[in-house]
DNA sequence: ACAGTTTGCTAACTCAAGTTATTAATGGGT
DNA sequence: ACCCATTAATAACTTGAGTTAGCAAACTGT
């Protein structure tokens, strides 16, 4: 006994009602009641009246699926995530990524899926995700789910991973990014500099770091061997990119080395790290800088302004979407788009209190 | 001439290989191949390897729309917006409501399919979700909507609607949370206060307030006549639900009526006015009180920390999805939710500087 | 050796549509 | 009255799969 809402049809049947009841109850073939929908005119006007009206009356709808299978497309463009859906979307950085996806997608009449890893695998989501093409976020080429892919023949774009040949991809520049952060706060003459990283994750271990992450440490390393420093010299903590994870890890960074400047990967963490510098009464940037990356629009909100690194995320969803949609249309488009970052620097990077006075770029 | 990744079929074929194209390599039919995927043990080994070997040499996999369609589910959880992706995505109200379907979605192993309104029709929208079930935001009991989504036997849960016989729906005691917001800030003493709200929309001028709006004014209305005044005693503005919208209103507000008390029925629009106020030299709460509407995450981070009427945004998710998969499951379970609120009196209220000095509740 | 069971596979049906080829009935022209 | 063109509707095919019923061959028991 089912207490649904349904069950509006006078005959009492079960289940949804099919262009084949329709058929039944005009008297016509179900190719008729076809017509009725989708091409009136080969149909004569009382025929097709008699169709609608049997329709209305058993509250006939075409169904969605079969209709998708048979057109062939689903009107609908994928996300796929490496991570749960509650992770990523208390996660402004995805946020603001995927509101770029979602203008275009707005724009062309698309609803938007997004595709967790089922059972912690991204491979598994793929087969139940109806769409017609995939944004898959943060995976390197050389993973199953790229194969996968290319069997289904459904188009996709990768988005954080590293450009390579035949796929078509969406990169920021994160070692220009990451260099500039660290260059800014060494000229500013901070030597005792604490790196707040992202945790790259238990694949870490076997593979190294990865996609956005090694070109960011990348241009860290570079930044310090402009300055004879290594990463040996920085006090390297990595934590997952959450609020409170910033503010634990700053908290116990300054119970340590109490570095000059904090460097953080994201302006989340930096945010946290705000919040603990406030908390242990300490002053920003007067006894410690911080600087963040992403510039999040929170970040010219907070106090004092974050001084970080800007990277174009809403512009990375609508490329990769356009990309994508000119894939799905087969139009020949240049598969590899790369977007620029810089510095923006507002109030929370100064020079040391007590530095050691040595300025100058070009250490 | 399509220069796709795909195409890596040895035969040339142009689409993707079906059951059938594999059956006829492994020289089986069309149910054996079904057969090797979904049933192995019918099938014996020599025959079950030789059809997986046939299709793994033309990368064959079975068609997801296919499948869903003979299955009858799609293992997708629909929300039905009100607002363009864009907006809603930029929108942290919905990044928390939202989180909270996700949880849900995350456990049930279901994806989540964003559905805006097509060619500005919620309505038009519909029969291009392929979802097991609608979570529809925003909606009155009475609108089409809702007939469609019955004639379609979806179930579906009604979200900031108002409770209706019948129609499953999650609310939130909005009455309740606007009464609380400006009974503190008269029982503070406030006398001349703006009232900060959001644009009803279009619809406005022919259907009045309707849905949380609509009983959110009520409860401003029941404060008000506690203390003897009315809605026309207080300057009403209605912009929409942006920081950018809340520091000009802010702004224009001073320039006019100059309240001693902003009462904002959203913490986005609280925000923007604390901007608006500090960019005019003027200090919260010492100056000028504002208090907010949603308890977003940023508000006890700001400076002040924002005094606000807390609704549990994720929670409300939880619940809508919780109720709609007991619906997907045909379980017996009550169908309407009521959310409470409750007022948190944070760092941006205070007495009005030269206020008339008459507080105590109860006036 | 023959009846009875088991194994292994396929034909035919199902999900629910959209589309092409074909037939039956009508209308017009000579 | 007969031929042709047009119209109106249907049968049959297509999208791509999963599932039941049933048939042939091999195997078992007496």
């Amino acid at each position: 006994m089912r207490t649904t809402s349904a069950g509006t049809a006078p005959g009492g049947g079960r289940s949804r009602p099919t262009a084949n009841d329709v058929a039944k109850a005009a008297g016509v073939s179900r190719s008729a009641v076809s017509f009725a929908f989708n091409s009136p005119e080969k149909l004569s006007e009382g025929t097709r009246d008699r169709i609608l009206a049997a329709a209305q009356e058993l509250s006939y709808v075409p169904n969605t699926l079969a209709r998708m299978l048979k057109a062939g497309q689903t009107q609908s463009l994928g996300v796929l995530l490496p991570q749960n859906l509650a992770k990523v979307l208390e996660n402004p950085y995805y946020a603001r990524f995927l509101t770029g996806v979602g203008q275009v997608c707005d724009e062309q009449g698309y609803t938007l899926l997004l595709t967790p890893p089922l059972r912690d695998s991204m491979l598994k989501a793929i087969p139940y995700a109806a769409v017609d093409g995939f944004i898959v976020c943060g995976l390197e080429h050389d993973r199953g789910e790229v194969a996968e892919l290319r069997r289904r023949g459904i188009p996709f774009v990768l988005v954080d991973s590293s450009a390579h040949d035949g796929v078509p991809s969406v990169d920021v520049d994160d070692e220009g990014g990451a260099y500039e952060a660290m260059r800014h706060v060494l000229d500013l003459g901070h030597r005792r500099i604490a790196l707040l990283s992202i945790d790259p994750g238990p694949e870490h271990a076997e593979r190294g770091y990865r996609g956005p992450l090694a070109r960011r440490i990348a241009g860290i390393i570079r930044a310090l061997a402009e300055s004879g420093m290594g990463l040996d010299d920085v006090r390297l903590t990595e934590v997952p990119a959450t609020r409170m994870d910033g503010f634990h890890a700053a908290k116990s960074l300054m119970a340590s080395t109490s570095p000059t400047a904090i460097v953080a990967m994201s302006d989340i963490l930096a945010f946290g790290a705000v919040d603990a510098l406030h908390d242990l009464g300490l002053n920003v940037p007067g006894d410690v800088t911080v600087t963040g990356y992403d510039d999040l629009p929170e970040s010219s909100w907070t106090r004092p302004r974050l001084t970080t690194i800007r990277q174009a995320i809403t512009t990375k969803g609508r490329t990769a979407a356009d990309l994508l949609f000119s894939a799905i249309r087969n139009e020949d488009q240049h598969p590899h788009q790369l977007l620029g970052t810089h510095l923006v620097v507002r109030d929370s990077s100064a020079r040391p209190a007590a530095g050691p006075g040595l300025s100058g770029p070009g250490g």
